[in-house]
DNA sequence: ATGGCTGAGCTACTCAGA
């Protein structure tokens, strides 16, 4: 089965882009970020058209998340974590992956710059409900899946100058440190499980030729529970969509699992 | 390198992103 996470920055502003990927990806499940839409006018019947149900959780302008899925996903629900600012950022949902009920959980964590603003607040405010809300779910359930755009960058070798970004909301240390906390309830980032010292990138700027100089950093990512972890194949940061015209910034991560 | 570029909402310009 492939899964794959992608932060489109618009669905609609995107949508040609993303039908081309989704026709030669071929996932069997992605998980949408920052969809930037209301859920009414979320394009759900081109995606029947090319063979998906859409589950979605948008808000206008900004943020919003989606499942777009070939088979039924079960039990959807927008409200796994109570968000101080109503935004939406969390999906879930459930299916079978050889035999085990597990979790899907698509996430578009706040970004938090400038450090010591609300925004920032906001940020680890967020990042500990949602901690507090993992360690319940983990007893419940050993199978999950939280894939989405996390906004941090979990080690130095993950951006193309840590030494800038040692102030920044998306590298601060205290943050990296809430993504550790998750990672030891027992989570595996998968990139780095499986590539323990290649620098890869997921997000570049738009601005100053970023694209174009590799000053990129890896902020989108899947998070495997132990108990998964056997069943997950591979994972591929697929930097295409980043190279076409009038691309998102960030580039799809694709998961092989069975 | 606190600028640069892009999208939404709206029709002039702000807010947000990372």
């Amino acid at each position: 089965m492939k899964i794959i996470s992608w932060n489109v920055n618009s669905v609609r502003a995107r949508i040609e882009n993303i039908l081309q990927y989704v026709k030669d990806a071929n996932p069997d499940i992605l998980f949408l970020q920052e969809i930037k839409t209301q859920n009414e006018n979320f394009p759900s019947e081109t995606f029947t058209k090319s063979g998906y149900n859409s589950y979605v959780f948008g808000q206008k302008s900004y943020n919003g998340v989606a499942f777009l899925s070939k088979s039924k996903i079960e039990n959807i629900k927008t409200d796994f974590i109570k968000d101080r600012l109503n935004q939406s950022r969390v999906i879930t949902g459930e299916i079978m992956i050889n035999k085990k009920k597990t979790k899907l959980i698509n996430v578009y964590v706040p970004n938090g710059n400038p450090v010591d603003t609300e925004k920032y607040k906001y940020k680890k405010d967020w990042l500990n409900s949602f901690l507090i809300k993992m360690k319940k779910e983990i007893q419940l359930n050993p199978n999950i899946i939280i894939s989405g755009d996390f906004n941090i960058i979990p080690e130095e070798i993950d951006v193309y100058d840590f030494k800038r970004y040692e102030d920044d909301a998306l590298f601060r240390l205290e943050i990296r440190k809430k993504f550790r906390e998750l990672i030891n309830l027992g989570f595996n980032d998968l990139y780095r499980h499986l590539n323990k010292s290649k620098k890869e990138y997921t997000f570049w700027d738009y601005f100053a030729g970023s694209w174009q100089k590799n000053y990129g950093m890896r902020i989108d990512h899947f998070l495997i529970s132990n108990n998964l972890l056997n069943n997950a194949e591979s994972i591929n940061i697929n930097k295409k969509p980043r190279s076409k015209v009038k691309p998102s910034d960030h580039t799809p991560i694709e998961l092989e699992i069975s």
